[in-house]
DNA sequence: AAGACGGGGAA
DNA sequence: TTCCCAGTCTT
């Protein structure tokens, strides 16, 4: 039978072959869940040093529960998808106060919380109570796209139900977690994304895509997504102490994250548009206009543009009634939570 | 069903 | 450059 086949093969090789992970080494469904709230969307190396912060910050639910959005925020800094963070706080306050701090224990359940979606709740369930619910993603649709020949648009929301019901006909009832854990590490070692290592793997001979050499060819993802461009005109008020920063309060990118005050544009000014854009009687004039900074994100194009200005003292309240923010010592806004592109503009400019 | 949401590594 | 990563939420 096809399955057995599949899931002996599979597990046969991961037993050899697996990554040695800090997250596999427990049972224990908050650390579990940490790691995969990190873990989303994001490669392992990336996330490592972000779950060991965590780990050792909070080591219970109750320490995660107890911090303040700030903390949390702060050791978030740098790895995006900045809701996690909240949604990771507001799970956690929900599971102390409503579930007695007891983590929810089948898939059914996990779903119901915020930041939890069918992949997290798959993941945590199977690794932490063994319920037979197979895992859905990205890796997972790459390694079953190819071994079927399945033609199946993964960029259509509905590709995923049609994964997980093969994927659920795969999973052996018995170790689910050891088939879950097994099928994403030969997607994130073997049957990769490109130039697919088809010699070390366990089910070439009955692979589909590989019997026909057309492993390039999957999994089949028809939308492409198209980068919009934005520009945003920073305003960099600074004395020879402090520097004036404002959250980014509206729900769009980098909400709750720490910037200078900004005016959008919808096409790159130079420093004269820059300043009428802004048309301000406090900035007439700029210090420094620094220009050329890019981020390049899967979905935006950002630009951002910089003019720096110098402050007296005695002119700081003034700017505190034009724009909205708060001054900060220069030194302390390093675990201030800021966009990449924040940092590294701060590291290169000299004050 | 489609779009929004970050940042980094690999080719 | 482009692709995509242990995806989820909102509209």
């Amino acid at each position: 039978m096809k399955s057995r086949f599949f899931a002996k093969n599979l597990m046969a090789w991961y037993q050899k072959n697996k990554r040695g992970l800090p997250w596999r080494d427990t049972r224990n469904p908050y650390f579990i869940w940490l790691s995969e709230i990190i873990l989303q969307q994001t490669r392992v190396q990336q996330g490592l040093p972000y779950y060991l912060k965590f780990t050792q910050a909070f080591p219970n639910i109750q320490a995660l529960a107890q911090a303040s959005e700030h903390e949390i925020f702060s050791l978030w800094q740098g790895l995006g998808y900045y809701s996690r963070a909240r949604n990771l706080h507001h799970t956690a306050k929900i599971i102390v106060q409503d579930h007695h701090s007891v983590f929810p224990s089948t898939y059914a359940e996990l779903l119901q919380l915020k930041g939890i979606g069918p992949y997290t709740a798959a993941a945590i369930a199977s690794f932490a109570f063994k319920e037979a619910v197979p895992v859905v993603d990205g890796n997972v649709y790459r390694v079953l796209s190819r071994f079927y020949g399945d033609e199946t648009d993964i960029s259509r929301p509905a590709a995923r139900a049609h994964f997980m019901r093969l994927a659920q006909d795969l999973i052996p009832s018995d170790q689910p977690d050891e088939f879950n854990q097994a099928i994403m590490e030969l997607g994130a070692l073997v049957c990769t994304p490109k130039q697919a290592q088809c010699s070390e793997c366990p089910l070439s001979i009955a692979c589909f895509a590989f019997k026909r050499d057309t492993v390039y060819f999957y999994p089949i993802k028809l939308k492409k997504t198209i980068k919009q461009d934005r520009f945003f005109n920073y305003i960099v008020f600074h004395t020879s102490k402090h520097i004036y920063l404002t959250e980014r309060k509206e729900k769009d990118i980098w909400q709750n994250l720490w910037v200078f005050p900004a005016i959008e544009s919808d096409k790159l000014l130079n420093e004269t548009s820059f300043l009428n854009k802004w048309k301000h009687p406090l900035l007439t004039k700029l210090d420094t206009f620094s220009t050329g900074w890019k981020q390049t994100l899967s979905h935006r194009q950002v630009y951002g543009q910089f003019g720096l200005l110098k402050i007296s003292e005695k002119d700081k309240i003034n700017i505190e009634n034009a724009f909205p923010g708060k001054w900060f010592p220069k030194m302390g806004i390093s675990s201030l939570p800021k966009p990449v592109l924040m940092n590294r503009f701060l590291k290169a400019v000299k004050f």
